[in-house]
RNA sequence: UGCCCGGUAGCUCAGUGGCAGAGCAGGUGACUGUUAAUCACUUGGUCGUAGGUUCGAUCCCUACCCGGGCAGCCA
């Protein structure tokens, strides 16, 4: 390690771990230890010293003496400081104006006011890093495109804070979940050199000169000549490596970045996004939605109970059915209803679609919007579409008619977003999987070794894909996925 | 990619074919155990860009740029 010396550390004014209550705080101020905000909160009785270290949300002056809210990011809430007019540092206060960088060491009193229970007093104050009045964050409303274009300092919102404390915690809780129940991590490779995943647009990865490309005999772009030697993309999906480790480890997940190069203008749709894809070996497609359900339950159920104060606010400001929905959510089984039965609940509806429904067409968004908003109101999950319509890998659905030939598929829809999974038992007879890649022209020396898959030891296997930003959308009611991805990419937008 | 909506002060918005407006933020002062504090005064503008119509355009028209929504694609 570089810096392994706790001393030279010191002295570079780094601290080697997240820092907690109790633990030593290397930079500012060696000597004292610093309390963060959410522990200062909690706090079971009054404590004569205390170490505080946050920026200034607001500030209030009175005659004798200056509120500040102070916020560390450790929670919604801020703690309350009281700055004494007679105080030496009091000069200081003048500079902490909402933004400014503060450390306040002090007693921790029970509040004179009302609002909150514990204040502190302050005995030393400093300004570390001054705010001045162009600091954009300010103490009103901000629309949310507008903290989108400073997604630098929008952490620094409570709206923000929340979202990405709840977004660690999920991701937290996605490997707990499958680590609980036995699961292998797998890292799949984010460059990729399958041009045919079947599940989008892909990201071209290359070094070649684009003004001056390698070219062949035929005057075409030499390949060849690229850093891997043949072309190359960013992932759009990590299942078929899974599916790899899954006929070997029996039970794998994948937790990482996927990209999609689709011209998307939506509000669920980002070229750069986080999936989950577990791959489960022995499994068929009632096992998987099975192991869908339970996820999406565990992921709410571990927000509610470990980002309660977070979740209230999405109540209070940004989803006021927030916390009815997900309760609602938790109660009861998801409902299941196969393709065919869907389309016929949407022929027997009575409404006039903009799309009309005939089996064998894709469900549209109105679709899926009825079924799971309307008609079930809660999560249901869509099986055994036709199989033209779905992806080559799919399992052929035993007895299925043959005018009417289905795989096992499955799209987990939730009220408000709509698909949030999409999944499938994988086909596991070789010469099943050669007649759908035939079907899908796909070409099999492209596909050799998930080929081999089927060739040596075959299973029946099943997974799925859950979109992680669709599920922090679900569970904190933010309605765009803009807003609940630290910088996100869209088509026309990489800032930051 | 198609369709729709928007772009006016740092932010949120109103507005009119004829001198550019409010609230908040900023500044000054007052007041106050305050809580998005309050009160008074006050600074602040290339009305997205480029053309066009017009005596005159922030306003009407066209194109483009940017943002947003919906649809498709999907997670």
């Amino acid at each position: 390690m570089r810096w392994s010396n706790p001393a030279a550390r010191r002295a570079r004014g780094i601290s080697r771990f997240a820092i907690r209550s109790g633990e030593r705080l290397a930079s500012a101020t060696p000597a004292m230890q610093r309390t963060l905000v959410k522990d200062a909160l909690q706090a079971s009785g009054p404590m004569d010293s205390i170490l505080l270290q946050g920026w200034v949300r607001t500030r209030r002056d009175a005659k004798a003496f200056s509120f500040i809210e102070l916020n560390d990011g450790s929670c919604l809430k801020g703690l309350q400081i009281i700055v004494d007019a007679t105080l030496p540092d009091y000069a200081h206060v003048a500079q902490a104006s909402t933004g400014a960088s503060v450390a306040v060491q002090g007693r921790l009193v029970a509040s004179q006011g009302g609002g909150q229970k514990w204040e502190v007093v302050a005995a030393q104050f400093t300004v570390l890093g001054e705010a001045d009045a162009t600091y954009p964050l300010q103490k009103k409303g901000h629309t949310l495109e507008f903290l989108r274009e400073i997604a630098h300092l929008r952490p620094r919102s409570n709206l923000f804070g929340a979202v990405f404390r709840v977004r660690s915690r999920l991701a937290y809780a996605v490997h707990q979940f499958f680590q609980e129940r036995g699961f292998c991590y797998v890292h799949t490779p984010i460059v990729t050199a399958s041009d045919a995943e079947g599940a989008g647009d892909m990201f071209r990865v290359t070094t070649l000169d684009l003004a001056n490309p390698p070219k062949t005999e035929q005057g075409e772009i030499d390949h060849s000549k690229d850093f891997f030697g043949k072309k190359t993309f960013l992932t759009v999906s990590g299942q078929l490596e899974a599916e790899i480790f899954a006929t070997a480890l029996s039970n794998v997940y994948t937790f990482g970045p996927t990209f999609r190069a689709e011209n998307s203008h939506t509000s669920r749709h980002a070229s750069e996004f986080w999936m989950i894809e577990p791959e489960v070996a022995f499994c068929d497609l009632a096992g998987d939605m099975d192991l869908a359900e339970s996820f999406v339950k565990y992921l709410i159920r571990d927000a509610q109970q470990h980002c309660a104060a977070d979740l209230e606010f999405f109540a209070k400001f940004v989803d006021k059915e927030l916390a009815a929905r997900l309760n609602f959510v938790l109660e009861r089984p998801f409902q299941r209803c196969s393709y065919t039965e869907a389309v016929e609940i949407l022929a027997r509806s009575g409404k006039t679609w903009e799309h009309p429904v005939a089996w064998g067409d894709n469900l549209q968004s109105e679709h899926e919007r009825y079924l799971t908003e309307e008609h079930f109101k809660c999560p249901v999950t869509v099986y055994n579409y036709p199989r033209a319509i779905k992806a080559f890998y799919m399992r052929v659905t035993d007895g299925c008619a043959p005018d009417r030939q289905t795989v096992g598929a499955m799209d987990l829809l939730v009220p408000g977003i709509g698909e949030i999974i999409g999944g499938s038992q994988r086909e596991e007879r070789l010469e099943h999987l050669r007649a759908g890649m035939a079907l899908h022209h796909l070409e099999e020396k492209n596909y050799w070794w998930y080929l081999d898959l089927r060739r040596y030891g075959t299973v029946p296997h099943s997974g799925f894909g859950l979109g992680f930003e669709r599920m922090l959308m679900f569970v904190t009611g933010v309605a765009n996925i803009r807003d609940v991805i630290p910088f996100a990419r869209t088509p026309g937008t990489a800032e930051f």
